[in-house]
RNA sequence: GCGAGAAUAUCUAAGUGGCCAACAGAGGCGGACUCAAGAUCCGUUCCCGUAGGGGUUCGCAGGUUCGACUCCUGCUUCUCGCACCA
């Protein structure tokens, strides 16, 4: 194998095996960093947009440890949870499209595949990909460190970790209204829903009208409407049921019966009543009298108790399927009863509304729009009559649910408010009340504001989301923290449940500190007293392993807290907030081990669309290293968005990244062994490099990595070219390159890590430049005016060229004019005046200028111009000290007849003999092309 | 609907009051090198212009200012979150 051949794979390897153990981070003498990302739940394949994740931590990692931090950097994988029950289920079951995800698109072998039917073996199996295919990344963890949320010693973590939530009075148990599958037996999430994912759980309030000796209930989410009640619908196609709720004789639909079961009802059915059976029939509220039951088809069985109160002033349905009643000569002596005043409807809302918009039937598709317009318009400007007291609808509405609740029979009754909603095993999801619920008291103010005073002593970047996690403070409500199903740690007060996943990965950050010493412990012996002391120094007497304790508080305390913890920006508004909720109780009164900052990144795009494993819309991490190399897919992540941005990977964009990695190698291994003399284009090329230097520095500090790549990648690689322009031609470098190697590759390593390894080798001999320290700018080689020269030559040949591709000619030599001193005079006196109006005045007074007359003024509003055109950086120092432009030109001479391939002639303005060489400028010669 | 962001040339994208026709990269076009291709290098890439200039631009419509891509108001579109789920 040539060594000189750019080959990504073999440096790769090269660097691997160097690597095996480097990461592995302890305790020392320096200052230490301590960065974490959120783990990965390893349920599949890892895809370029995970490839991001990990990759910036470990650039700032990389970058952290180069500036002699004692850098920590762990993982760990996430497992708790019921994704991987559900998909090893549907394994067991054979469904096809799960089958078929793992098997072509995350590749696993058969005889993997086979053993999926146990949900620990998925993650585990994904978990020791997700290891590999970070280690190819060039991800430099301390993998010491790793562990997975199902062992026993993480669950005596977990347990210790609620034993403080608990007693600080922050888990309570309650009841909680759920989507729940009757057939599962369980409560259905979000993913496991075929239909109906963005339906919501509504609390109606059941008016219960009397009908003979039993109640017949008619949901409602307008109870304040009770007083313009006209009429029940009942669906005359409908077999209603007659039940005893806890005991009492109700009738209800038959699907209402089974939900009332499941919302804290005993429920027994007694008999059958037809829909058709009820037409006619009298029922009563005390709050509207004495009612009859009316047909109507457009009730639902299915929805709530499957009898509707009819409101016909304020609902458009019930107006419209009274009118059409009407109209067959039915039930005419009933009018709506209007009890809502509100601007703009007319004397009769739904009246006014329905006719307005000219709606013919039931069936008509606005009906849908109107009724919702006339509901927000009431509620928001209406008012109730006076005789009906006269308050706000928004005010009224909850009086008359507390009034019905305690006095006139109401139950509440949950539903949703969008149907179908259906489980991925088919079956109607209904609303199920669990009790034995535990939740984490998240809307307590004192512990809300905990999180708040925490929050205002963080860092956040970028700080635009530090409103957003304001707002999740103030919004967040207490959170279920108990499941039945699923992988995780038992809660400690009722053993037959789990804490949920999310809950369960609060303060692990704290945990890493001490991952790889505490399994050494048997589980049994980590009580809480254990953890008090590791973690909280709480002294307790019999503590098993005394030492190896002592260890483990000794370098927790090194670590904590951690400086930065990284996370995509989904996960704002539950996971990074609630951590700080739980460091705030974990750690109480101990500031300084509270958090102290968070980087929150933007998602990632696959050829300008969302990318999305269930799709297909996926291109896996471990495909990217291998057709394009670790680090050109670093550096494409890097580089072409910062992370708090979304970024969109487009493979033919990755293609030229690598090729830019190999124009990096390439120049590297032309100029490094350079001998030349330096000539003055090395002092600019070195004052260049320590601004390079600088910018890289701070924005790096910043975690702006795209940034970062522009300076140390682009902004070297231009001055290069220049460089390489400006050098005689019998010259190709001096000695002072190997310097600027060294720095490059070292400014370059975070990024691109086996690339910078083989190339220090190279370079350095000895080492790693992993470890190698990261570059300081040397202000001794800042040359300001070197800088200033090749501006203004570099500026001026600009101009040539512009002006010989206007007009054309072949030209036979080039005259570049100077100004002359008194104009470096007017740009100084201008440049430095405070008032610019009055500047061009001032200037005039003075004897010589005056005697210069018309030429002097224009000159100087000329410079006005020009000085508003330069940018700062060139005329501060111009001011301060100025160039000497004779000498500055007569040097590159022999550069611009090469470039130009003419004579050139450097003169003073005044001896020019040419019109236009009299206006020429401070940093503007005039050029005259002949 | 509510909360938080965003909108810049072919694409990605920098740019928080004058350094701006707007950094950088990618792509396109032209040229050099080469038998050729790739790589590399040079030029060009809003419109006009035989002298370094002028014109029109930064989602849309207004406003503030001597001056706005940058500040304010309204509108449109897009992204993320809205939970018991990782």
């Amino acid at each position: 194998m040539q060594v000189s051949q750019f080959d990504l794979s073999a440096f790769e390897e090269e660097a691997q095996e160097k690597w095996t153990h480097a990461f592995e981070s302890n305790p020392s003498r320096l200052e230490k960093f301590y960065i974490n990302v959120a783990f990965p739940y390893p349920s599949g394949a890892m895809h370029v947009g995970h490839g991001r994740t990990y990759i910036v931590p470990d650039v700032v990692a990389r970058f952290w440890r180069m500036k002699g931090r004692q850098v920590l950097f762990p993982m760990a994988f996430h497992v708790t949870g019921a994704p991987v029950v559900g998909i090893s289920k549907r394994i067991a079951a054979g469904d096809e499209k799960t089958i078929r995800l793992y098997r072509d698109l995350y590749r696993v072998p058969g005889n993997v595949l086979e053993g999926f039917t146990e949900p620990l073996t998925i993650v585990k199996h994904f978990a020791a990909e997700y290891q590999r295919v970070m280690t190819a990344c060039g991800l430099s963890i301390d993998w010491r460190r790793r562990f997975i949320t199902v062992d026993p010693t993480y669950s005596r973590f977990i347990e210790w970790q609620w034993k403080h939530l608990y007693e600080a009075g922050h888990v309570i148990k309650g009841a909680h209204p759920v989507r729940y599958c009757t057939v599962d037996d369980n409560p259905v999430g979000d993913h496991d829903l075929l239909e109906g994912d963005k339906a919501e759980v509504i609390k109606f309030t059941l008016v219960m009208f009397r009908y003979g000796d039993a109640f017949i209930p008619c949901a409602t989410l307008r109870p304040e409407t009770i007083h313009g009640v006209t009429n029940l619908w009942a669906n005359p196609t409908v077999t209603y049921v007659k039940i005893l709720l806890d005991g009492k004789p109700w009738i209800v639909s038959k699907e209402a019966a089974e939900k009332l079961a499941l919302q804290d009802h005993t429920v027994e059915i007694t008999g059958e009543i037809k829909g058709s059976d009820l037409v006619d029939k009298k029922v009563s509220h005390p709050l509207c009298g004495e009612i009859t039951i009316l047909p109507a088809e457009f009730v639902d069985p299915d929805m709530a108790s499957g009898m509707v109160m009819s409101v016909p002033a304020h609902a458009p349905f019930d107006y419209i399927a009274l009118r059409d009643l009407q109209q067959a000569g039915k039930y005419k002596d009933i009018k709506p009863i209007p009890l809502i005043k509100v601007e703009g409807y007319g004397e009769v809302p739904a009246q006014f509304a329905v006719e307005k918009a000219g709606i013919a039937n039931q069936m008509d598709s606005r009906m849908d729009a109107l009724t919702q317009e006339i509901y927000s318009a009431e509620f928001s400007k209406g008012k109730l009559f006076e005789k009906y007291g006269g308050k706000p609808v928004r005010v009224a509405r909850d009086d008359v649910a507390l009034l019905m609740t305690e006095k006139y029979d109401s139950v509440v009754m949950y539903e949703f408010d969008v149907r179908p909603v259906v489980c991925r095993c088919g079956n109607k999801v209904k609303v199920k009340i669990l009790h034995d619920q535990w939740f984490l008291k998240y809307s307590d103010p004192a512990w809300k504001q905990q999180v708040k005073d925490q929050l205002k002593d963080m860092a956040l970047v970028p700080p635009e989301v530090r409103l957003e996690f304001d707002r999740t403070v103030d919004w967040l409500k207490d959170w279920a923290c108990t499941r039945r199903v699923g992988l995780g740690t038992r809660f400690p007060w009722d053993t037959t449940q789990l804490i949920e996943p999310l809950s369960d990965s609060t303060v692990y950050m704290a945990y890493y500190t001490i991952a790889h010493r505490i399994k050494e412990i048997d589980s049994k012996l980590l009580t809480p007293e254990v953890f008090d002391y590791i973690f909280l120094g709480k002294k307790s007497d019999d503590l098993p392993e005394k030492k190896k304790l002592d260890a483990m508080r000794e370098e927790f305390l090194y670590w904590y807290p951690y400086d930065f913890r990284f996370s995509a920006k989904d996960l704002i508004s539950n996971h990074l907030t609630f951590q700080i909720f739980h460091h705030a109780t974990v750690f109480e009164g101990q500031k300084n081990l509270m958090p102290k900052g968070m980087v929150v990144f933007g998602m990632g795009l696959l050829n300008g669309a969302k990318m999305s494993s269930s799709k297909g819309n996926v291109f896996l991490l471990e495909d990217a290293v291998k057709e394009f190399g670790g680090d050109t897919v670093r550096m494409f992540l890097m580089g072409s968005a910062e992370p708090w941005q979304d970024f969109d990977w487009r493979n033919e964009l990755v293609l030229s990244t690598k090729k830019q990695i190999e124009r990096f190698y390439n120049t590297v291994m032309e100029i490094k062994d350079a001998t030349g003399e330096p000539h003055d284009i090395d002092r600019w090329l070195m004052s260049r490099l320590q601004l390079h230097i600088a910018k890289t520095t701070e924005a790096l500090d910043n975690f702006q990595t795209r940034q970062a790549l522009q300076e140390a990648y682009f902004g070297i690689e231009t001055d290069l070219k220049w460089y390489h322009r400006r050098l005689p031609k019998d010259c190709d470098g001096s000695r002072e390159l190997r310097e600027l190697c060294s720095v490059w590759i070292r400014l370059l390593a975070p990024f691109i890590p086996f690339t910078g390894e083989h190339l220090w080798k190279g370079l350095a001999g000895e080492g790693l430049v992993s470890f190698a320290p990261w570059p300081k700018m040397d202000a001794q080689q800042v040359n300001e005016k070197a800088e200033l020269s090749e501006e203004l030559l570099a500026r001026t040949v600009e101009d040539v060229e512009s002006i010989k591709k206007l007009i054309q000619i072949t030209p036979r030599a080039i005259t570049i004019a100077l100004a002359p001193q008194w104009k470096h005079e007017v740009f100084r006196t201008i440049a430095q005046a405070s008032d610019k109006n009055t500047v061009i005045k001032e200037i005039m007074k003075d004897e010589n200028m005056r005697k210069r007359g018309r030429e002097a003024t224009d000159a100087a509003k000329q410079i006005t111009t020009l000085i508003h055109r330069l940018p700062p950086y060139v005329v501060g120092p111009l001011v301060r000290d100025p160039i000497n432009e004779q000498a500055v030109f007569e040097a590159a001479k022999g550069f611009l007849e090469q470039e130009f391939g003419v004579a050139i002639h450097i003169v003073p303005a005044e001896d020019a003999g040419q019109v236009k060489a009299l206006t020429a400028l401070p940093f503007k010669p005039a050029i005259i092309i002949e």
